[in-house]
DNA sequence: GCCAACGTTGGC
DNA sequence: GCCAACGTTGGC
């Protein structure tokens, strides 16, 4: 039998609706959550990692969406979320990672093109990511529009990152990982763009 | 609050 | 297609 809801997060991007090219968000919408908490310790760009699988919305699709940018929407996974909601603010920089997919790998560099806001597809009858349960006075869902900044120089495949030791810590290489939103340090940030811009070992 | 059953993720 | 790891659900 079908799951009342969704059980957890992937980065699918919706096959219908909701591909109408969110409109370039301002910092109008929703400054709920932004983080006051994190204080001036915090730098920023912060950096973060996404999944999607390219069957669903690849990186070249983003590439080609109105102004390059879409809502990042469906995500239905509690830790993800309050990556999304709480932590991710416009400006920040985001690996486009390709799962289950040919190449398995980092694909390329979007950007977090606006704050956070609910996501609109959680109040949709009908949608596949319509959840019920969730209140439109306290949305449990919540998303970023991302906007493509440019394909890497090459794939980074997810070979080459477990085979870099400098890359150990990624969250993204942590047994069983599966989060779908997920942070990314500086220094891996930066080792990244360094094996893109460098011809894969052989 | 426990935990078994179930569904999903995602590499292989 | 397989299946290990994981997250959620829901009975108790």
């Amino acid at each position: 039998m079908p799951p009342r809801k969704p059980a957890s997060a992937k980065s699918v991007r919706p096959k219908s609706a909701a591909r109408t090219p969110s409109r370039p968000s301002r910092d109008v919408l929703i400054p709920l959550a932004k983080r006051t908490d994190a204080g001036p310790a915090v730098p920023r760009p912060n950096k973060w990692l996404v999944k999607s699988e390219p069957s669903e919305f690849s990186f070249e699709q983003l590439l080609a969406a109105p102004q390059r940018t879409t809502m990042w929407d469906g995500v239905r996974n509690y830790q993800a979320r309050n990556t999304l909601r709480d932590s991710m603010a416009v400006g920040d920089e985001v690996f486009y990672y390709h799962s289950n997919a040919e190449v398995i790998g980092i694909v390329g560099v979007a950007r977090v093109a606006s704050n956070s806001y609910p996501d609109p597809t959680q109040f949709e009858r009908g949608h596949v990511h319509e959840d019920p349960d969730s209140d439109p006075a306290n949305p449990r869902w919540w998303l970023v529009d991302l906007q493509a900044v440019r394909a890497l120089p090459r794939v980074v495949t997810l070979d080459e990152l477990k085979a870099n030791p400098a890359l150990s810590g990624m969250v993204l290489l942590q047994r069983g990982s599966r989060l779908s939103v997920q942070p990314v340090s500086s220094e891996q940030w930066a080792e990244v763009l360094r094996m893109a811009q460098t011809a894969p070992r052989s």
